[in-house]
DNA sequence: TCAAAAGTGTTCTACATACACCCATGC
DNA sequence: GCATGGGTGTATGTAGAACACTTTTGA
């Protein structure tokens, strides 16, 4: 066996130096719920190439920094919000995907309480925009979108994640609700009850809505130990 | 509304020079499947760092190259095929996942029919490695593979994709076996041919095994429709 | 005739689905 | 009293899991 001279990674580092001429960015699908539908936070597109089209909220990721802080650092200058559902979902990198120059994009989707949390909307160009009402976007965002609507959608039946959409209390037609709007069907109450129940994730908080113009319902909260928070990744919990 | 005024993307490229120093590169999780063991192509690595640990074929990623076509081409340097299967995983950008400095690396897997090709192991530090006598790798590596092992492992009941670690005709216990060795357990073989046979994914070729020291075994191949080629991704087939 | 693996069917359980009626509240 | 949604149970179909015996071939 031919004996090899080892490089050391100081050597590699320098014999590379071509390659650290492309850009990476993270884009962010920022998920809410309001009005029983699911929206998305878009921002207008400040390129002249992509005028009056909205895109995703994203930034590059910064040489000292990690990617999934990158994305959490952009969910929180948009939102100021913090303990916040945080997924990673893939990786876009055509060559010609932004006009800038080459930027590899890392697409991740967060599930945001709309109604219960002031957001820093200080730009008055960022808002919450129907899901399902969006066509064009800037950049290949409407394809990033689109991976990560697909991704929830998966989850969201087997997985406790879409209560990160909901206030701490809510009923089960909300829960119901939430569920119709990110799936875009119409699910049967008694079925959705009799899952729900099986899968064992609510505490009955022995309370009722007030102010509905008919019967009230119970109100639940997700069990404790079900509780995400911050970047941590949901995993296998049934 | 105040008026803005618009960036052409030549100008954005400009203020942003700064973030362009960071390398993104390729890594290929490539699985084989041999003498009834689920087999990973690794690489002695060539950094002092690492010395005497096995690294996962990689490679930066060029300019003027799509993350998919770089992946693909780390492929067929290491083994020279052509229509393999290959899914990208995962990002990882920890920011001292690299001593050579800032590399975030998009991680792909890939299924190899190794005893029918003749793959260009022309470099004798790279072979292939039973997946689970592995314990320690270079850079993140043993958690890239882990997290590509477990995506293969999510997916193999459910997707048509074993198939690619097969020879075009295989027998049902073959098929059998590789699941075995995906899963880390013994599957019950009457369970599982009604499960494939419900799947409906074979096609009987009316041949037999030869050569084996007992009663052979009925052939099959996969129907013609499910083959899946090159970089093309498998994508919701019942 | 023996060893080794091929091939095959029934029962039980769990879960998804389809479906209809009475109840509590606000107005 | 009426409109609105809350709350509940039964019957059916499908899929996965457990489980054992006979058959075919090569040696």
């Amino acid at each position: 066996m031919a004996q090899q001279i080892l490089k050391t990674a100081a050597i590699e580092k320098s014999s590379h130096l071509e390659y650290f001429n492309i850009a990476t960015s993270v884009d962010c699908v920022l998920f809410g719920y309001e009005q029983k539908q699911l929206k998305v936070l878009v921002i207008k597109s400040d390129l002249q190439e992509f005028m009056g089209l909205w895109s995703l909220p994203g930034d590059f990721v910064r040489v000292d920094e990690d990617i999934d802080d990158a994305s959490y650092r952009v969910l929180q200058q948009r939102t100021g919000l913090n303990d916040v559902y945080l997924e990673q979902v893939h990786a876009f990198g055509s060559v010609n995907r932004h006009p800038s120059g080459r930027v590899i994009t890392i697409a991740y989707y967060s599930l945001i309480d709309i109604t219960n949390h002031q957001l820093r909307l200080t730009d008055n160009e960022l808002h919450w925009h129907p899901v399902f009402e969006l066509s064009k976007m800037a950049f290949d965002h409407k394809l990033i979108l689109d991976t990560c609507l697909q991704r929830l959608q998966e989850k969201v039946m087997e997985q406790p994640v879409v209560f990160n959409l909901l206030p701490g209390k809510f009923s089960l037609r909300e829960l119901q609700d939430v569920n119709e709007a990110i799936l875009g069907v119409e699910l049967d109450r008694r079925n959705f009850r009799k899952r729900i129940s099986l899968k064992n994730w609510l505490e009955d908080l022995n309370e009722m809505e007030e102010d509905v113009p008919h019967r009230p319902g119970k109100l639940y909260k997700l069990k404790d130990e079900l509780l995400r928070h911050g970047k941590k990744e949901l995993h296998e919990i049934s």
